[in-house]
DNA sequence: GTCTATACTTGGATAGAC
DNA sequence: GTCTATCCAAGTATAGAC
């Protein structure tokens, strides 16, 4: 007969082992105090936990933050995944784009995001790292883009890499500067307007409508 | 009968004052080693002067990074303002940016730029003052974007302070990915493509053509 | 105005007890 | 596996001589 393990929130953190703890406890100083005040000592404080574990579990505070990013991306990819593998339309894709997007924001993911790449150039050694993990969401751009632009006239004018790395730019840039000037109007404008030029584009250029 | 001055180097460390000299040596730091490397000791280094004297000058290290990219941005934005003022087709207007996007990455300006976006999350205190000095450049963005488009047919379909948002954001964004992965290659064919795709679409929305 | 020397702080990382 | 205690490096900033 099995004996009954503990409960509670000691349960918990053995289920979900120290190990995700700690990630947990990462991303959230990153998106409550930013990059730069995410040290070893901060998450700790954070978590509840002491500050060695960092060290006996990730090696250094750079591999903690690597796996963080893994793991809000992981989130993230599938949130999108699952909102723009139904759709083929582009007013469609835009209005998705635009809900995921607020999403991000009040989730603070985009802060996350934005923090890391920042933080790539604070620590370069981060850099490579954090640049194969763009990749992902440029492929996922493109495959989208593909699908959305096979229906239109002009989709075989326009090279579908292109267009996704200038719209994953667009949408990092946007972030950035909201993050910067931590004021969300001019994106939310942006956003509000490619919903009702979508429509248009759509019309202009539907082949064979 | 006035006395003759130093010569060579000294007379143009005195013409141009220590402070310039530090300046250019904070942006020099900055373009070489990266935003975190860019410490009071490695500015003197690079300038070959003492480390106090940042401190004597400008009070502290972030006092003087601030300096610095008002100095580069001042430059910029010469530059761009003397291009782009004479331009007012679509095709012209991408041909220029891309040339000046070139400029930039070759000369290390886009360098400087999103180490100094980047370093915004490293020292949240430089947020707001780097926030406020890119405001110039959307500004500019939409004088232009406002002359180009009063020759289309759709121009006042587009709201000018979004179009310009999205174009400074396009170009942070992805100056940021170039600057990642240190592949400048997606970004020139995005230039590309944009210098082709260009004139289609003022064949196509062009005012009474 | 510019230098040397140094006080002070923060944070990464490890040793060793438990 | 987790804790306490500590070492060490790097960097900001200042005091005070020149």
């Amino acid at each position: 007969m099995a004996k009954s393990g503990p409960t509670g929130a000691v349960a918990r953190s053995i289920r979900e082992g120290t190990r995700s703890r700690i990630v947990e406890a990462a991303v959230q100083t990153i998106k409550e105090r930013g990059f730069a005040a995410t040290s070893a000592r901060a998450i700790a404080a954070t978590g509840g936990f002491n500050q060695a574990l960092v060290f006996y579990h990730f090696g250094s505070v750079n591999d903690l933050l690597i796996a963080a990013l893994d793991h809000t991306s992981e989130l993230r990819m599938a949130r999108y995944r699952a909102a723009i593998d139904s759709v083929d339309s582009m007013p469609e894709l835009l209005a998705v784009a635009s809900e995921a997007y607020q999403e991000d924001l009040a989730g603070g993911h985009i802060k996350v995001l934005a923090e890391m790449i920042a933080g790539a150039s604070a620590m370069p050694e981060l850099g490579p790292a954090i640049a194969a993990r763009m990749q992902p969401w440029i492929t996922f751009t493109e495959d989208a883009v593909i699908r959305v632009m096979a229906r239109s006239s002009v989709g075989p004018l326009v090279p579908s890499r292109d267009l996704a790395f200038a719209i994953v730019s667009l949408y990092l840039g946007a972030a950035m500067l909201t993050h910067l000037t931590e004021d969300p109007a001019p994106a939310e404008s942006l956003f509000r307007t490619g919903a009702k030029v979508g429509p248009l584009l759509e019309l202009v250029t539907l082949r064979g409508a």
